[in-house]
RNA sequence: GGCCCGGUAGUUCAGUUGGUUAGAACGCUAGCCUGUCACGCUAGAGGUCGACGGUUCGAACCCGUUCCGGGUCGCCA
């Protein structure tokens, strides 16, 4: 039978107790992280989410209490009251190791079963069985850093914005779903047999509105649900702080922006961050980096080396000049010695798994040795390593491509390389891409898309492109990056109807489409709308950064996994038929479970 | 949907060419121990080898199917 807190309230937490609390009679409460029985003296490990701190048990002073500290194991959930001392052996590698709590009334509010793991700060278990028990996985000090870290992102964010003029107003997690984008995640109605709600992807046009309300400056940590397979940067229900402000232009958004990341990496992290972040168009970080999310806390450019090779013997690459496509490298400086054929043959199978033909490489330990050198000539070759700069001990990876292929796979390959090589800094390194595209040409259909979104400003002067060459176009619009993830992504608004209507007809929009669509926002924008923008930030991602997770899993209390199940719940899962009947639902197919 | 990796004690793993009773460490249980802090020492319990089917005299091991998890591509305006 478990004991109550009955006359004892909690004075201190477990880690913040220090040596300057000697002689003070305090009550502490946790879980017991450890037990070590000597015979006659007992000492616990207590654990709260500040720290731990020992808790000792005499023998010789008392029997009862310390009858019930030998029955005391691991996860018992425990008050202890007593007078803190200084410790006569000390621990200096735990911060409250100078001092212990010599216990005169303990009481055991719960006892625990034996845990299906360990609970440690260092833990090897399978990722699969801490989500099924994942309210214990949670117990885990890094965990609870995380999630306590992700906690003062909220308040800090809530802080800055509310300083700066935001107004936090929530919108509907019940939406009108509309076609574009992801997936929709969807909500049968009751009243309205065969018609759904949706949940949100984002707030996006619930906080245009509220800029034609007159909101002028809107904040909302906002829940975005995205019905699309999972990655490890990727969760179908995530965060996002969502901002929109009027009267504004794109300097004046970034410059919010730059301003809060300060704030948050000086007052989370003690981190002083330079402001303005660099900025690079979207054009160049493809042509160098091959991404629209360069990581540029490396170098490693993509070279073209197409002019040298134009005219070479080597077919695979004069053939894909002449058909319009282009032979780009990057060199891995000092990478001979990892990047052996065996290894290089994996990333070759790797590259034909995201799309492109082949991989052209030279490996230079004594002498420069390419895998195509017999077709070449040795002044062709030598032209390409000084292009290059390539010296003794590289490695240079070579694809001859259509030149969207030829970059994203170097792309691709140029992270694989640079962590594979160790030569990534452990810094800080965030990064604006501008002029993004606004129209996005899709090979299956033959029509150009809206990269962005159809309401998105595209720059005054492209607009005499709109009917003649769409993929001149450039957008108002603009991500921020950081270490090669996207963290948040904004643009300019179109406020003016005749320029929409101009947009909509562009994207090859019926009127009854637009009508269907976006009736509303479009006839919202006739009763007078202020030049607006903003930008959502991924804050799921920001703290994985800042905690440096490698997975949204390690920020998110609970979090699902790839199928989009969550283990611990075992959710989704079936409903009753009564409550499929009241929605008008026929379910075919039963699964077993 | 495609490709790659993994699943053996509570946990993390080992398991030879397919061969007798499937091992180790940690954890757990019990005993001893007055300054431990990953306490120590002694003893003990603990296994549907993910599941199903096949090959074989014999399967943790070989083959097939399937389930579960991870990574990735597609997808993510």
């Amino acid at each position: 039978m478990a004991e109550f807190m009955t006359g004892l309230k909690r004075t201190n937490y477990c880690g913040d107790l220090q040596i300057a609390d000697v002689g003070k009679e305090v009550t502490v409460c946790g879980w017991v992280q450890r037990c070590r029985d000597l015979g006659q003296l007992i000492f616990i490990d207590l654990r709260d989410r500040t720290g731990i701190v020992q808790l000792a048990f005499n023998d010789k002073t008392d029997k009862e209490i310390f009858d019930k500290a030998f029955a005391c194991r691991s996860e018992f959930v425990l008050a202890a009251k007593g007078i803190v001392c200084e410790r006569s052996a000390k621990n200096k590698d735990i911060p409250t190791g100078e001092i212990e709590v010599v216990v005169s009334d303990l009481r055991v509010l719960s006892k625990a079963q034996t845990p299906p793991f360990e609970i440690v700060d260092e833990t090897n278990t399978k990722e699969e069985l801490r989500l099924k028990y994942r309210y214990l996985d949670l117990r885990r000090r890094p965990l609870q850093n995380n999630i306590m870290l992700r906690s003062k992102v909220a308040k800090v964010t809530r802080d800055y914005f509310y300083e700066n003029g935001f107004v936090e107003i929530e919108t509907p997690m019940m939406i009108k779903s509309t076609p574009e984008g992801a997936r929709d995640y969807l909500v049968p109605s009751r009243v309205h047999r065969g018609k759904f709600y949706a949940l949100p992807q984002s707030p996006q046009i619930y906080k245009q509105l509220l800029m034609l309300s007159g909101f002028d400056r809107y904040i909302q940590l906002a829940r975005c649900f995205r019905d699309e397979d999972l990655r490890a940067d990727r969760q179908p229900e995530f965060t996002q702080i969502d901002m929109e402000l009027s009267f504004v232009d794109v300097d004046e958004i970034m410059e919010i922006n730059e301003g809060l990341f300060k704030r948050l990496f000086k007052e989370v992290q003690g981190k002083e961050l330079i402001t303005p972040f660099e900025r690079m168009t979207y054009k160049e970080a493809m042509e160098t980096y091959g991404s629209d999310k360069p990581d540029i806390r490396f170098d490693m450019k993509i070279q073209d080396i197409s002019d040298i090779v134009k005219n070479c013997g080597f077919g695979v690459f004069a053939d894909a000049i002449k058909s319009g496509g282009s032979v780009k490298a990057i060199v891995a400086k000092n990478a001979a010695s990892v990047y052996t054929r065996k290894e290089i043959d994996k990333l070759t199978e790797y590259v034909k798994g995201i799309g492109a033909k082949g991989l052209a490489y030279v490996r230079w330990v004594d002498e420069p040795n390419a895998s195509f050198k017999k077709f070449m000539t040795d002044d062709e070759l030598s032209a390409v390593y000084n292009k290059l700069k390539a010296e003794k001990g590289d490695v240079i990876f070579i694809v001859a491509d259509k030149t969207d292929t030829v970059l994203t796979t170097l792309g691709a390959l140029r992270l694989i390389v640079a962590k594979r090589l160790e030569i990534i800094p452990n810094e800080y390194k965030f990064l604006w891409i501008v002029d993004f595209p606004f129209f996005e040409y899709d090979e299956e259909s033959g029509e150009w898309l809206a990269m962005h979104h159809p309401f998105t400003m595209p720059k005054e002067e492209c607009l005499q492109y709109l009917d003649t060459d769409p993929s001149k176009v450039i957008a108002k619009a603009f991500d921020l990056t950081l270490n090669g993830i996207e963290l948040s992504s904004g643009s300019m608004r179109i406020t003016d109807y005749e320029l929409q209507q101009k947009m909509f007809r562009a994207l090859k929009l019926t009127d009854e489409e637009i009508e269907a669509k976006f009736g509303f926002l479009v006839e919202a924008y006739k009763y007078g709308a202020p030049p607006h923008g903003g930008m959502g930030i991924g804050l799921d991602r920001a703290v994985m950064l800042m905690c440096g997770a490698d997975s949204l899993r390690d920020v998110t209390a609970f979090p699902k996994v790839q199928n989009a199940s969550e283990l611990m719940s075992a959710c989704p899962a079936c409903v009753d038929k009564e409550n499929l009947d009241v929605l008008g639902i026929e379910v075919k197919e039963t699964p077993d479970s």
